[in-house]
RNA sequence: GGUGGGUUCGUAUAACGGCUAGUACUCAAGAUUUUCAUUCUUGCAAUAGGAGUUCGAUUCUCCUACCCACUACCA
């Protein structure tokens, strides 16, 4: 059997948003599923469209997620097909173009952009749409109309000339997807789409694209929906090469959480929710949030990635990238468009922190503290951890729940105090706070007393910790030490009025 | 406009043509807790519409509606 070997072929024009993270990660699953080769090529052929950094962003996107290449850019050691970079490839192309054009597939065309441009609007003022075709090319400039003399010349003298497919004419082509099944296309209704141009000597991505992928030798290619369209092209570029094609899998596409359409970075930035795994920091300075900054974990990231579109069929939802692989088939991926719903993304998070170790969740906290100014204890630390990794979604969430362990509180909640902090309780909170030693003596000494345990308790929380609400008192002074406790409540009866 | 694809609770999805259409997130209520959070329990909520095939349709076929993608010398 054929060894199976998929690619991820994206193009540096910008970050890598989180749906062609997740075609990555189902190209990889499904090769190591199949114990095959995952293939890193760049596709850079439009030269007008390239963004410095792209590149390197999309390779620390994939290595942070976990989803290695064992083939491609960025890969050292072996790599048989190397390059990997069609920009580095562009001496192969133009002879593949050519043996189209010999065995007839394809022609050269000399139409000017303005001559197309005038075919297409007086096509439309006529309420028809122009298609580059068997219908409209035999009136057009181009090696089937003009004389050999006339092309030859053009050929020499023009450098902004194209390679077309010539589309058969009438014929239907069958094809078949893994996860769509089988599609029809009539080739009248597709045109000549352009192959190769002049002007930059480079492929464009339909013909760069079906000759890298044979002689990289890929069995699957697995893509986004968007190239569905291209489908049928790319099954005749096959036959008229003579070569066998791969099996195709056409991706659903990932969807704005609310409205309808594709997901887009000004969903993310309008909603609050990343749309690319890292940061990144355009050309001109403007700046998109990441999964990553945004404290992601990223097997957290992963698995939310993997769910969106896919399932097992179980209702298992926190899978390890060794389970994901285990469990992945292409059958499984769903056809219609899955919105991204990001409180869902949230969860997966926090499922992921509290599965994280202690130790682990201290030495990412220990940096945040030093932000705060905050020179901790790592042990001391580990133990808070320990007690609030449970209320957490991200680790940034650490400070804002327990912040108050670490500092005494600067101001008081307006509210909090209102309710609480008055002049029996009050009474009643510094009473029992002086006359015992530890927060277990004092709460038998108000259970001992009948007093109102919320009202005391209440009244002491907020002079510990500037609020009403947070941590059992008994924990924050364990943390704290009843010196300090006493003393935030001298302070708060100092700053306080009743 | 043309071509192709899609449609199960708000969202992600499950259900060899066969139980009361299941699960998770969100939301709501209750229990627990000194507060908040956690945790637990319960609840709200869906097969786009219409025909057909069938003993039986979420599942198969057709029509309608709606949504999406593509429609570049971009990928």
């Amino acid at each position: 059997m054929k060894r199976t070997r998929v690619r991820f072929a994206p193009s540096p024009t910008g970050p890598l948003h989180m749906g062609g993270v997740r075609t990555a990660l189902y190209n990889y699953l499904f090769a190591k599923k199949n114990g095959g080769d995952f293939i890193l090529r760049i596709e850079d052929t439009d030269s007008h469209r390239f963004v410095p950094g792209a590149e390197q962003y999309i390779i620390e996107s994939l290595r942070w997620c976990g989803i290695i290449p064992n083939e491609g850019v960025g890969v050292e050691g072996a790599n048989p097909h190397a390059p990997y970079r069609q920009s580095e490839r562009r001496g192969i192309y133009r002879k593949y173009a050519e043996q189209l054009i010999e065995n007839g597939y394809a022609y050269y065309a000399f139409d000017t952009a303005e001559e197309l441009e005038k075919a297409r609007s007086e096509a439309e003022a006529a309420g028809q749409t122009f298609i580059y075709n068997a219908a409209t090319r035999g009136s057009l400039r181009n090696s089937l109309t003009l004389s050999q003399e006339e092309v030859s010349q053009l050929l020499n003298s023009r450098s902004d000339w194209t390679i077309r497919f010539r589309m058969p004419e009438e014929r239907t082509v069958q094809m078949d997807d893994i996860i769509r099944g089988h599609i029809e296309v009539e080739t009248s209704t597709l045109d000549d789409k352009v192959l190769w141009k002049r002007a930059d000597e480079l492929p464009t991505y339909h013909l760069a694209n079906i000759v890298d992928d044979h002689l990289m030798e890929i069995s699957h290619v697995i893509r986004g929906e968007e190239w569905l369209p291209s489908l049928p092209l790319h099954y005749l570029l096959y036959e008229a090469f003579g070569w066998e094609r791969p099996l195709f899998a056409h991706l659903p596409l990932l969807l704005k959480p609310v409205g309808n359409g594709k997901l887009s970075k000004r969903d993310g930035d309008k909603m609050g929710f990343p749309v690319f795994p890292l940061k990144w920091v355009s050309p001109e300075g403007e700046v998109s949030r990441g999964y990553r900054e945004d404290g992601y974990f990223p097997d957290a990231f992963v698995n939310l990635l993997a769910l969106l579109g896919w399932n097992p069929g179980t209702e298992q939802e926190i899978f390890s990238m060794d389970e994901l692989i285990e469990a992945f088939s292409l059958e499984k991926v769903g056809k219609s468009g899955a919105k991204f719903n990001p409180d869902k993304a949230k969860w997966f998070n926090k499922e992921y922190l509290r599965m994280r170790s202690d130790e682990e969740l201290t030495g990412l906290f220990m940096p945040v503290l030093a932000e705060h100014g905050i020179n901790a204890e790592p042990n001391r630390v580990k133990e808070i951890v320990a007690l609030i990794k449970e209320r957490a979604t991200f680790v940034s969430d650490f400070w804002d729940i327990a912040w108050y362990l670490f500092k005494a509180p600067e101001e008081y909640v307006q509210k909090d105090a209102a309710k609480f902090w008055k002049s029996e309780n009050v009474q009643m909170a510094g009473e029992a706070l002086t006359a015992t030693s530890s927060a277990q003596e004092m709460e038998e000494y108000i259970r001992a007393k009948e007093w109102p345990m919320g009202k005391v308790m209440n009244c002491i929380r907020l002079a510990l910790t500037g609020s009403s609400n947070g941590l059992g008192i008994a924990d924050i002074m364990r943390f704290i030490g009843r010196e300090e406790a006493l003393a935030r409540f001298h302070r708060a009866e100092e700053r306080l009025i009743i």
